[in-house]
DNA sequence: AAATTATTTTAGCCTCATCTAAATTTGTTT
DNA sequence: AAACAAATTTAGATGAGGCTAAAATAATTT
């Protein structure tokens, strides 16, 4: 059985893989907050567990046993957090922090009841594939709404769970994954994206437009 | 912040103090499966956390700040219980193992979702009255079914809920709190005990019968 | 290319919760 | 009441996982 904490590392590990590529002390210092030193030691324990592979210097990657329990805990992370906006009503902005610690005290059985009663669901309430049982994840094409060009009608395909104020907000104006809205200009000097949906205009600031993603709708 | 180290401190002593009056560092060191050794530290560390008084080679007992706590985390644990049951089929049997460990990472808000789904209970699967959110716990007049004389017609109140398989067995032959059944005989040199129930006569050791509460049916 | 800055690693220390072995206190026999 | 047995506490060690400060390496600027 692995610590809380070495699941939240292998986590860390996958999320920076994917999002950035390369994964360096640094970034995992930062998202974990944690110190840079506490990073590298947990990164030769890693390693001797043969979880990741770690060059001096040079950054880290998973192995194929680290991604698939990286992805077993990710799993847990979403299905817990569509199953509790589902059966117990909890607002999306919420979900993320009670899923961030029952997801390393689940077992697999009730997992798999959570899954069944949800009708093996695909992604979660943020609109964020859950990985398969046997560790595997759909890889999908899409934007972000900070580099889409203004005039173009877009639909939401997934939002970062990790802020919950801008969850609120974006609640607040109606915007969820799958759905449509239309890009209606990019405000200069690093002004908002205003966008407009269900007939209103409404303003989001480019550092949250990097944490939408959006595919351009067919029609 | 507690740790969950100390949660199952506190909920353990809790339960020695109702269950056997005195606390000893001994009982605590067998319920919680570690040496007698780390009891006596961690005795130490609640003591001056004021969630305990100790006298030295005397026991120990909570204070009212330490059984606030410990109710608390039991009300999580029996609450949970019921719900996994109820919401999601989970046999009765494995409800309490994922309680324990879910229980110490249970938000208040979500605490309160539960409690509404259903119903605002008072009693988990097993029988076990869930205290109340401000920290009081009903006590009940029970006896053990070991100690009822033969013949008598009686209700089952409580089952205990840490032995799987001894849950399996009453849940195969129907046993449940609220069941009402007769206690046909006892049997010589610490046989089993003998009860009546939907017609048919099944044995329950003298042990297992220590685990089951009952009360007088009246009727 | 040398110097400076940024990143990463090493060294050494801390707290928490556990352990074993030895010492102390309490309880029970003879 | 002395001796023995049982329970409890103390002393000292261990392994996780974190920290700070200093050293080593890599990256960037002049």
């Amino acid at each position: 059985m692995l610590s809380q904490s070495i699941e939240d590392y292998l986590k860390a590990i996958y999320e920076v893989e994917t999002s950035e590529g390369k994964v360096s002390t640094s970034a995992l210092s930062e998202k974990l907050g944690v110190s840079p030193a506490s990073v590298t030691s947990m990164m030769k324990k890693l390693s001797e567990k043969k979880l990741i592979t770690h060059k001096r210097y040079q950054g880290v990657k998973l192995t194929s046993a680290g991604r698939k329990i990286a992805l077993e805990i990710i799993r847990h992370h979403r299905l817990i957090e569509l199953y509790l906006k589902e059966a117990l009503g909890v607002p999306w902005d919420q979900v993320h922090q009670e899923a961030e610690k029952w997801e390393h005290v689940l077992s697999e059985d009730l997992e798999d009841r959570i899954d069944k009663f949800l009708g093996y669901p695909v992604t979660d309430p943020h609109g964020s594939p859950i990985p398969s049982r046997d560790g595997t994840m759909i890889v999908r094409e899409c934007d972000a709404l900070v580099d889409v060009e203004p005039e173009t009608l877009v639909k939401v395909v997934e939002v970062s769970d990790h802020d919950p104020e801008l969850l609120r907000y974006l609640g607040g104006i109606g915007l969820y994954p799958e759905t449509e809205m239309t890009v209606v200009s990019k405000q200069p000097f690093k002004g908002p994206i205003i966008v407009e949906l269900t007939g209103k205009e409404y303003p989001i600031g480019r550092n949250a437009a990097k944490y939408i993603l959006v595919e351009k709708a067919n029609n």
